[in-house]
DNA sequence: CTTGACTCTGACAGTAATGTCATAGTTTAT
DNA sequence: ATAAACTATGACATTACTGTCAGAGTCAAG
């Protein structure tokens, strides 16, 4: 599968795709003119991709998370790294978490104005 | 309390504290010579928007977010009539859900990966 | 008064991810 | 065979955040 079909089943543009690929978060063959050959799991990895760059990791802590998920054919799964991620991810969870709640409660406090300035303006 | 005094109780550097207020994250006032006069409850606000800062969001989204939660926003724009005081209300409390809405889609996406990691771990 | 620790502003550098453009080669369709 | 659509690389631009340095003012302590 070429680069565009990549480009247009992602939703990512070429431009990045290539820029994965030099960071060495994708890997690709290379057909006889040069062109780029790719797989087709390669648009799940760019999803995968994608959804760690929007949680503000770096390429560099991602190529590591996907050499240490796919690497492992061999008895060595390195169990630390998925673990590490793991507390990573329910640390990153609870700052959501957090930040929800301080969000609800100005929402809540957003919406107590709001009624009381309605009221205000009913009887006004 | 000076910048000085911030950085070293958040851990954030001068350079990134000056840059958050020019950015108007921060507020402060200056003192006869000069030196920013900050207010302790900065140091809050600060590890607020390190924490925006490292799920991937801009100090621009993140500054909409302190507005809202400052507790008076603006700075006394006192003779604003009760329907244009509403509608900003309204606009801050859409930011609010959009927000809301962001970081509930990220919660999701993190639950969804602990879970694949933790099924990982118990087969492994 | 001098020294050292702060602070100020402004400028430049650097990294990270992406866009864009130039130039050139390849494939496909008419 | 020629235009349209892809692809390749490389260079430069851009946006955002941060580091660092230069030049200068402030201030407390010796």
């Amino acid at each position: 599968m070429r680069i565009g079909e990549i480009s247009r089943r992602t939703g990512v543009s070429i431009r990045s795709l290539r820029y994965y690929e030099q960071k060495r978060l994708l890997c690709s063959r290379r057909l006889e003119n040069g062109y780029r050959d790719l797989d087709e799991e390669v648009i799940g990895q760019v999803q995968t991709i994608q959804m760690y760059l929007g949680l503000g990791l770096t390429t560099e802590q991602i190529k590591e998370i996907l050499q240490c998920s796919a690497d492992s054919p061999l008895p060595q799964p390195l169990p630390v790294c998925e673990e590490a991620l793991l507390a990573l991810y329910q640390d990153k969870l609870q700052e959501v978490e957090h930040q929800m709640a301080v969000l609800s409660a100005l929402h809540t406090r957003l919406e107590e104005r709001i009624a009381c300035l309605q009221r205000q303006l009913r009887t006004a």
